[in-house]
This record gives structure tokens, C-alpha cells and sequence, in this order.
RNA sequence: CGGGAUGUAGCGCAGCUUGGUAGCGCAUCCGCUUUGGGAGCGGAGGGUCGCAGGUUCAAAUCCUGUCAUCCCGACCA
């Protein structure tokens, strides 16, 4: 069926909509795709549901590629399974939690680890029925503390995710492999620039784990790479720590001194008063000499906090992103003016090791970045107002209790394969391909009997494509200062056809294009509005972002229409007769 | 949850300082003209000025409170 413009469900705005910020949450609503509902929801509109269909099909065509079948879960959901798993507690407010009538609690599912769990418990018993990938294209709610940048980040969204079953370590690495195989097809289809960096599992707990990225300078998510192909999200950047001196080596370096440092809460004003009052013979004091011993809690999901003292070399910032990752499900509370009166081991500005460790008198957990390793010297707190101590030794003076990689990544600082130097991009997360393990299979009791008939535990993997998340991340990917355009395989029409002119003939040779091109299997947006000027068509048509804009005009007279592409803007005149065949063939 | 900004017609905005008839552009409708790059002229419809309270003869405008939205940060498989 052609569409035609005049009797299709839309209105372009000539302005931008003053809540949107991000290229594709201006031009998706300018262009008529979407409708902000409320925060963070958004409503399809005929061109925009077009396009969330197309890339459903992809996904979907993919997914029953690789052998996965497709199941729906409900969005409302019991409280049980994810009491169960402890989630109920540890979403906490991202959670959409509601009662029904009789204050039964529910919750709106922002994933489906347990329902998929439970699903496979209900019905399979036998080592025979593995493995087994099953998946679901479904609305997602989470309700986030700041939804922003339109379709980017919502609190209601549609997701593709997919669980693997398996009974085996080598079982659940062959369906990782082969999602991972399935994701670079789809996002290859989708044409979106990406790369697939390694990642942290977080909260979801599990070992191997990779994100897909679409590259996009105001990205959310920031990751490395280096010349050598490494790749990684920041969070799961390790830090290259040199090698550690041997006792012998350590015993000659010298020998600890606690030093008046009056008036040096920062690293800064350290730096400046060692370099005037404690010059080395061989290099100036930098940052980089000293540790810095942050202060944080660690709040776990059942409420429970501990402090903790990260300590990082001096000219790198604490990244908190990075050390929750390493912590989860623990969070960080900032630590105020009031917890350090009621934590005198602790001295504001002049904080050392020699005071921390669960060893020591304090009992506070004490975790250095992974470059203090033995025989390091140290330039830090002497745990005294005004003091410091120079030439404090890791492994000699002090231990920790532990590394964190919490440290900021930097660009230059070099890849942990050997790879190179790392630099740094932002990119959107499309995709999340995990190894999770036993953790969902332990915890609701998913077990089958093996081949030597006992009971085992099953292994799985969860893996998650942002649909609706997509539809923003290819706007973003492929846009100009028109409009959008779109790939190919996700365009809402292959053709935009325009006709120009008040000519009967000209609107009669287009309607008949148009059907031409249909009954060919090219899907066509027909502008058959009458009285609309020319201007406001070719507008409309960069607009929108079909791939190809084909114009019946004035090249009538002469047999010939003009066919342009959206994304070269190469126009050329092309025969009436031939304009099918050709179009046909792309 | 902190910081900032904004709420006036479907959309984008002015008016508020200095209280007195609610305005402009786009969009929509009608008529005529126009038809290859967001047309012209003439006319029309459409607004509890976010909400509540207060001051005042009189409040979009001043005061208090409140709600909402957006942006930055915190947060975020």
C-alpha cells in the first residue's frame, strides 16, 4: 500500500521543540516519530512505528537465526520471583514497584531474569532439553532518577532480551559465542557505527560480560581503546601496575620521615610546600609522588554501611563510577563534615595508611590502586593535623587490604594488553552480552538431572538489545543539518516520492510510479499534497530521512523524473520508464 | 537528591521591571493569487496566563506557598 501524505498521521514542525536537547530527540519529534507522553515515555507515531518495527524484525530475524525462540512475558509482574533473587530490594527506586486492589505488591519489569528462570524450571527437568536460548521483545520500565536525551534514556522502553540455558561452563560459552555472533549481525544491519568493548557485570553478578557500543560523541558511556584493538568500557579498565621491588631492594630505599606540613589539605598545596621545603637533589615533587586517601561508604542494598579509604595516586581523580563497579551491589554515600568528628582515626586533609586496615587499631578497610605495589614510596598523611610522612613504602611501612581500580582512567595510560596507549570515546550502549552463571539458577532452584542422573545447577546467560533505545542511537549515528537519514534496513519507506506542480498529468504519472514501485517491493511515502509548495515538500522529505527522493516535476515534459539520494545529495535525472527498474535493483 | 532555568493558544516566544482591553511568528480554517527549496494578500477560530492563597478598586504582572517540566551533577545491566 502506498502511503500517501495527505491522509498520513503527521505534522512536521518547522522548530524545535524547546525540551529537546540531543540531535535525534529534536529531529524524531520534528519529523513526526514520536510524542513525549510524560517524562521519560514516549508515543509512536505512524513514521516512527514504521521504524521501531523494522529494527524489531531485525532482531527478531537474527535472533531465530541463531536458534533462540521467541516467548512474551507480561510487564506486570509478581513481587515473589524477584524477593527470591534479593532484586526486589537491591533495584531499589529504579524499581516501578505498585499494588493491586487488595495491596498485593507488584512491580512493572524492568528485566526478566527470574520470570525466564522460573519458566524453564516450570517445564524442563532433564540435561536433554539444553541448551536452550529463549527471548522476548517487550516493554521495559525502570524508573530512573533522571530521564533525559528523548528516546535515549526513558523510564518505559523496548528491549530485546534473551536468556541462554545450558549445563555446562563450555556449554554457556558456545551460547554466548553464538549471541555474540548474532549481535554483530544485527547491528550491522541496523548501520550503526559500534564497537564491542569489554564491561564490567555489575549487579547482575557473572564473569565474562561485553557491551556493544554505538559511537556517539554525547554519549553516556565512556570507553577506551587502544592502537592494538583492545577495547573496554572505562568501569573495566585494568590499571598496569609496575613490578614489585624484592626485599632486599625495598630495605635500601630510604628510611620514613614525618614532616611539618602545615596548611596542605590538598595535593596541590603539598606539592607546592615539599618542592620549597623539601626539594629532592634528582626531580621536583609532582602529584604523582603522593597518595591521596579518599573516604567514602559503602552502603550494601540491605541498608548496611562501612567506610572505606581508597587510595590513589595524587594526580589522578577518584572515579566513582569505576569503584562502584568494583563494589556492587554496594553503593557510595558521600562522606561528610559530621562522619569524620565521629571518626577521630580519620584526619581531614593529612589522612595516611599507617592509621588504616582492618588490621590496624582503626579496623577501617583501607584499598589502594593497584600501582601501589611493594616498594612504591609515597609522599601522604601522617595521620596528624599538619604532618606529613615522605618515603612511606608500600609492603615496608604500610599494607593495605587490598586494590581497587577506582583510579581515573586517562588517555595515554597504556591498554593491559600491551596493546598501546588507551584513548578515550563515548558511545551509547546498545547491547549487554553476559555470562551470568549459576547466580538466577541457584537462587530459584532451576537444577536437571545430568546424564549420571544427578541433580545439577544450571548455567545461563542474559543479553539485552535497546530497541527503542536504537531508533535514538541511529539518529544520532546519521543525521545532518536537514534531518534525519536513515540506513537502509531501517528506513520507514525505501522512497520519498515528491510531486512538484499543479499539473494534473504530474500528480497521474506519480500516483502510477508510486503503485509501480509497490507491486516492485519498494515501499513508498507518496507527497500527494495538493497546494503544498515544493519547498515545504523537499523540507519534509530531508526531513524525514528516506533514503531516496524520488521527484516528479517539471522533468516531466522531457520523460524524466529526478532521484536523489538523501545522504550524498547526488541527484540525477532519470527516464520514467527506467526510474522502477533501477530502484528496484537497490 | 543537590545546583540552575522555565511554566502565557497545538508548537516556538514576547508582555512582568513601572498592576488597568492577552499579543507576535509558525501551525489550523475560509477566499483569491502562487507552485523547484519551509509562498503572498485578505479574513477567521483557538488561551482557567501551571495551581493555590494573599495584597489591591483592579493581578499574566507584586507577595507567599505549591506543583510540573527541562538542563548540569549525583544516579543509571
Amino acid at each position: 500500500m502506498v502511503t500517501r501524505m495527505s491522509r498520513l498521521f503527521l505534522r512536521t514542525l518547522r522548530e524545535d521543540p524547546a525540551d529537546a536537547e540531543v540531535p535525534s530527540h529534536r529531529l524524531l519529534v520534528r519529523a513526526g516519530y514520536v510524542r513525549r507522553a510524560a517524562p521519560g515515555i514516549y508515543s509512536w507515531l505512524p513514521l516512527g512505528l514504521r521504524v521501531l518495527r523494522k529494527i524489531e524484525t531485525i532482531v527478531r530475524e537474527e535472533m531465530d537465526r541463531m536458534g533462540a525462540q521467541e516467548v512474551s512475558f507480561p510487564a506486570l509482574l509478581p513481587k515473589e520471583p524477584y524477593e527470591a533473587t534479593g532484586r526486589w530490594v537491591e533495584y531499589g527506586d529504579n524499581l516501578f514497584r505498585l499494588q493491586d486492589r487488595r495491596g498485593t505488591d507488584m512491580l512493572l519489569g524492568p528485566t526478566h531474569e527470574e520470570m525466564f528462570t522460573l519458566l524453564v524450571k516450570d517445564l524442563y527437568s532433564s540435561y536433554k532439553d539444553l541448551p536452550l536460548s529463549i527471548y522476548q521483545i517487550q516493554t521495559k520500565y525502570r524508573d530512573e532518577a533522571r530521564p533525559r536525551a528523548g528516546l535515549l534514556r526513558g523510564r518505559e522502553f523496548v528491549m530485546k532480551d534473551s536468556y541462554s540455558f545450558d549445563v555446562t561452563d563450555d556449554g554457556l560459552r558456545r551460547s554466548y559465542a553464538d549471541h555474540r555472533e548474532a549481535y554483530i549481525r544485527i547491528f550491522d544491519r541496523l548501520g550503526l557505527d559500534y564497537v564491542i568493548v569489554q564491561a564490567v557485570s555489575g549487579a547482575m553478578g557473572g564473569s565474562a560480560s561485553e557491551e556493544f557500543l554505538a559511537t556517539a560523541t554525547n554519549g553516556e558511556d565512556t570507553y577506551v581503546r587502544s592502537p592494538g584493538g583492545y577495547a573496554a568500557n572505562v568501569e573495566a579498565v585494568t590499571t598496569v601496575a609496575p613490578a614489585p621491588l624484592d626485599d632486599a631492594a625495598i630495605a635500601a630505599l630510604p628510611a620514613a620521615h614525618v614532616e611539618d606540613t602545615p596548611d596542605t589539605p590538598t595535593i596541590e598545596s603539598l606539592v607546592a610546600l615539599a618542592n620549597e621545603r623539601f626539594p629532592r637533589a634528582d626531580r621536583p615533587w609532582t602529584a604523582a609522588d603522593t597518595l591521596k586517601n579518599v573516604v567514602v561508604w559503602v552502603r550494601q542494598p540491605d541498608g548496611s554501611r562501612e567506610v572505606l579509604v581508597v587510595g590513589i595516586p595524587g594526580d589522578r581523580e577518584l572515579d566513582l563510577k569505576r569503584l562502584e563497579a568494583q563494589l556492587a551491589p554496594g553503593e557510595i554515600d558521600a562522606f561528610e563534615d559530621a562522619d569524620f568528628a565521629k571518626h577521630p582515626a580519620l584526619v581531614r586533609g593529612y589522612i595516611g595508611p599507617e592509621a588504616l586496615g582492618e588490621e590496624s587499631e582503626s579496623g577501617i578497610r583501607f584499598l589502594t590502586d593497584p600501582r601501589v605495589v611493594a616498594g612504591t614510596a609515597w609522599l601522604t598523611g601522617a595521620n596528624q593535623p599538619g604532618k606529613h610522612v615522605f618515603d612511606l613504602v608500600c609492603g615496608r611501612d604500610f599494607t593495605a587490604d587490598g586494590t581497587v581500580e577506582a583510579a581515573e582512567v586517562r588517555p595515554g595510560d597504556p591498554a593491559p594488553d600491551g596493546s598501546g596507549p588507551l584513548e578515550l570515546a563515548r558511545g551509547i550502549e546498545m547491547g549487554h552480552i553476559f555470562q551470568l552463571g549459576r547466580k538466577y539458577a541457584e537462587a530459584l532452584g532451576l537444577q536437571v538431572l545430568d546424564e549420571n542422573g544427578k541433580l545439577v545447577t544450571v548455567t545461563m546467560g542474559s543479553y539485552g538489545v535497546g530497541v527503542s533505545r536504537a531508533v535514538a542511537a541511529i539518529v544520532e549515528n546519521s543525521h545532518d543539518e536537514a534531518g534525519i537519514v536513515w540506513p537502509a534496513e531501517v528506513a520507514p519507506y525505501d522512497v520519498h516520492l515528491v510531486a512538484t506542480g499543479k499539473d494534473a498529468e504530474i500528480f497521474d504519472a506519480a500516483a502510477s510510479l508510486a503503485e509501480e514501485l509497490e507491486a516492485a517491493g519498494v515501499e513508498v511515502l507518496y507527497d500527494d499534497r495538493p497546494k503544498v509548495s515544493p519547498g515545504v515538500k523537499f523540507k519534509d522529505a530531508e526531513l524525514i530521512g528516506v533514503p531516496t527522493i524520488v521527484v516528479v516535476g517539471r522533468g516531466l515534459a522531457e520523460g524524466v523524473v529526478e532521484v536523489k539520494d538523501r545522504l550524498t545529495g547526488v541527484r540525477e535525472n532519470v527516464p520514467l520508464d527506467d526510474v522502477v527498474a533501477q530502484l528496484a535493483a537497490r
